[in-house]
DNA sequence: CGCAATTTTCAGTAATTGCTGAAAATTCGA
DNA sequence: TCGAATTTTCAGCAATTACTGAAAATTGCG
C-alpha cells in the first residue's frame, strides 16, 4: 500500500467505527474502493495485516450492505471483490440500506405507538412528540424515494441550484396563484 | 414510564447502538424527547435504572451533540434537561454536528490526498476514485448549507413536490434559456 | 465564608465486541 | 467421485467500550 492509500484506508477505519460498522470493515471497504482492480481475500488480508478469517467476515458484511460485488477471474477459483467506483451509486446504496435497516423499523415502531390510546396526559404529550417525528421521517422518506428516481444529471443540476430553487418556486407559485409571501 | 414511552425508549436504545452513540445515551435522549417537562438527572437515573454517574456522562454527551438544553427550575438547584420537541430542529442539529465531526474531516483528508503527486499508476487511479468521492461530498455539503438557510415552510413545500421539481426546472429552463446552472 | 446539595471524575470491573487459528464446509477441476 | 484449493464457521482469547460506586469538585444558599 502506498502512503496515499494508507491514509485513505486509515481514515475510513476511524470513520467506520463512528458509524455502526467496525474499523476493520471500514478499512477493507476503503481498500477495495480505491483499488485499480478487483482484489481477493488473501490480497486484502496481506495488505491490511488482518487474519484471513477476519477478512472473510468483513467481506460478508460488505456484501450484506451491497457495497461490494463478488466476481471471478477466468482461470482462478478465488473470489474477487470490487466496489462501484461511482460515488453516487455508493451513496444510493448506503441510503437504501440505511432506510431498510433503520428508517423502516423506526417508522413502524412509531406507527404502532401512535395507534395506542394514550392512558394519561403524559402519554398524550409523548405521542405528540412521536407524531412530529413520524411526520418528518415519513416526509423525508417519500421525498427521498422521489429524488432517487431522477437521473443523475438532473439531480446534480438541482443540487447546484441550491436555494435558488426557492426563487423558482415562489415565481411559479405566483404565476399559478398559489403564492404565499416569502420568508 | 408507561408502556408507550418504554417502547420508544427501547427502540432508540437499539438505534443508538447502531450509530456511534451508545445504548444508554440513546435511551436518555428518547426519554427527554418525549417527556412532558424537563427532567433532572435523578429522575432519569430512576426511570431508566442507570447509575447516577452513567446519566451524568450521557447528558454530557448529549450536550456535546447539542441535542439537549440545560435549564433550571426556580427554587431548585438541580439541573434540568429538555430537548427541542420540533423534529426539524433536531434534524438540523444532528446534520450540523455530523457535518462538523465526520464530513469536514473527511473532506480535508481527501483534499490533502488529492494534492499529492501520484507516484504510480495505482495511485493515479486511487486518486481518481477519491476525486469522485470528494466532488460528491462537497456538492452535497454545499447544497445542504443552502437548504439549511431556507425557512421550514418552503423546505416542506419543496420536499412535498418531490420529483415534480424536475418538471419545473425543465419548464423554467426553457423559458429562461438557463439549461445549465452557472455557479 | 461554610456547608449541604449536587454534579463530575475516575479507577476498577463488567459487558460487549473484535479478532484469531484451527477445523469444518464448500467448491470445482480432473 | 475424489481431493486440493478456497471459504466459512466458531470457540476462545484480546481489546475495547460501558457502567458503577466512591471520592473529589463545584455550586450557590444562608
Amino acid at each position: 500500500m502506498t502512503p496515499l492509500v494508507r491514509s485513505f484506508v486509515a481514515h475510513f477505519g476511524e470513520m467506520g467505527s463512528r458509524w455502526g460498522i467496525n474499523r476493520t470493515v471500514g478499512q477493507i471497504y476503503a481498500l477495495i474502493y480505491v483499488s485499480a482492480r478487483p482484489l481477493n481475500a488473501d490480497e486484502i488480508a496481506e495488505a491490511l495485516a488482518f487474519s484471513r478469517s477476519n477478512v472473510s467476515m468483513g467481506l460478508k458484511e460488505l456484501q450484506a450492505w451491497r457495497l461490494v460485488r463478488l466476481l471471478h477471474q477466468p482461470g482462478d477459483r478465488r473470489e474477487y471483490f470490487e466496489a462501484p467506483s461511482d460515488a453516487w451509486e455508493v451513496f444510493r446504496t448506503l441510503a437504501e440500506e440505511r432506510r431498510r435497516r433503520e428508517i423502516e423499523p423506526t417508522l413502524s415502531m412509531l406507527r404502532s405507538a401512535l395507534m395506542d390510546k394514550p392512558t394519561s396526559e403524559e402519554d398524550r404529550i409523548a405521542q405528540d412528540r412521536m407524531r412530529g417525528m413520524h411526520e418528518l421521517i415519513e416526509m423525508m422518506s417519500t421525498w427521498f424515494d422521489d429524488v432517487q428516481k431522477m437521473d443523475r444529471d438532473t439531480l446534480t443540476r438541482l443540487m447546484r441550484m441550491g436555494s435558488r430553487v426557492q426563487k423558482l418556486l415562489e415565481f411559479t407559485g405566483k404565476v399559478k396563484g398559489v403564492g404565499k409571501a416569502s420568508k
